[in-house]
DNA sequence: TTACTATTGTATACAATGTAAATATATGCT
DNA sequence: AGCATATATTTACATTGTATACAATAGTAA
């Protein structure tokens, strides 16, 4: 092995890390995650990871970083498929839910609230990019009067019903109707937003 | 001291320490909180908590339930007060985002996802009684005509708007705009539940 | 080549924590 | 008084994150 790391070399094994310790928290969950567990599977002694973050909490914060970039990208992809600007709109919420449905320990680990993302400028960045990802996809539909208000209001609007809905669902407080409470939300806001309606 | 506790005596420890070990949660954090210090501020030893609960997580598990209640508590209060339905419901709603933005520690202690309701029969049914709460208020709005659907439904996706809101602004992810998005959110959701606008 | 140095990885060590087990203390009953 | 038992404390231990000391390696300069 050289004598120093390339950059790609660290970014490689951060990666492998992240993949990793991933994994365990969806096995072992946010408390069972523990250094030397990790390392083991990585295959190197427990203090070798900290070469490559400053300390655990470091490390939860790169594996949320990724997932929400990972998340905006879902987001992204699914806004640029063919279609008129409702039916990308729609495509971004149905992403949404799917992410968020498909890989629930990582949406929550994404919004869990117990780390200040303002300590963590790369976690910052990628949070703030599935931001505005999220609110990004609305101004077309205001801007063809297919919804009247501030574009960036409503997107918080949708994106605090599909959070709402979720975490709910995650705390066992909608039982199996989940998908019923989402549709008519959604349902009632879109009516509610036509032009006709808005605005008092 | 007699030689067996009486029920009262030991609810009286349990009530005492539960406090404690809130006040706790709010200063610490989740993970800064330890059977130590708890027992330090009760005055007694670091093992006697465990004569009053299983374990460390039935303390989080009383803390959430009492949370749960006091929230339950606080909802049908405002629900009490004189008025038409309208206004008992809209001080239901005040009352939520009233209880969150001022005891933020056990709003979100109460969502927490990290543990399972099942394994702890107080807090689950303090959780439901919550719940409840939180749908009752909907149905004479419905059986007046005011709204129009299902009411636990409609319970539902209003409870769904102001969690999916006040978690996002806990996440930071609503910058100052939250009172902005929530009543835009409700809003356009009274609208578009209106009988003229429900149902399709 | 050989000695030196800087970088990476490991082994060891330690303090903090949850909690089990052993022990002490105190109280009601006979 | 003396015993049995419920309560509380003391002690002990395994597990954890991580600081520190050390080992191994490889590029550089002679």
């Amino acid at each position: 092995m050289p004598r120093t790391l390339t950059n790609t070399e660290v970014e490689d094994f951060r990666d492998r890390l992240c993949d990793v310790a991933a994994g365990l928290f969806e096995t072992r969950g946010r408390d069972g995650f523990t250094m030397r567990e990790l390392a083991a599977k990585l295959g190197v002694s427990a203090m070798t990871a900290y070469r490559y973050f400053r300390d655990k909490d470091a490390i939860l914060a790169a594996i949320r970083a990724r997932a929400f970039n990972r998340f905006a990208q879902a987001l992204e992809e699914a806004c640029a498929r063919p279609g008129d600007a409702a039916a990308r709109a729609n495509a971004a919420g149905e992403a949404y839910i799917r992410f968020a449905l498909d890989d629930p320990t990582s949406y929550k680990l994404m919004f869990d609230l117990s780390q200040d993302d303002a300590n963590y400028p790369e976690l910052a960045k990628a949070a703030e990019r599935a931001r505005h990802t999220m609110t990004r996809h609305v101004h077309p539909l205001v801007e063809q009067g297919l919804l009247a208000g501030d574009p960036d209001l409503i997107g918080h609007v949708f994106w605090a019903i599909l959070h709402g809905a979720l975490m709910l669902k995650f705390a066992g407080k909608l039982d199996s109707n989940f998908r019923a409470v989402l549709d008519e939300a959604l349902r009632a806001l879109v009516s509610g937003l036509q032009p006709r309606n808005a605005g008092r």
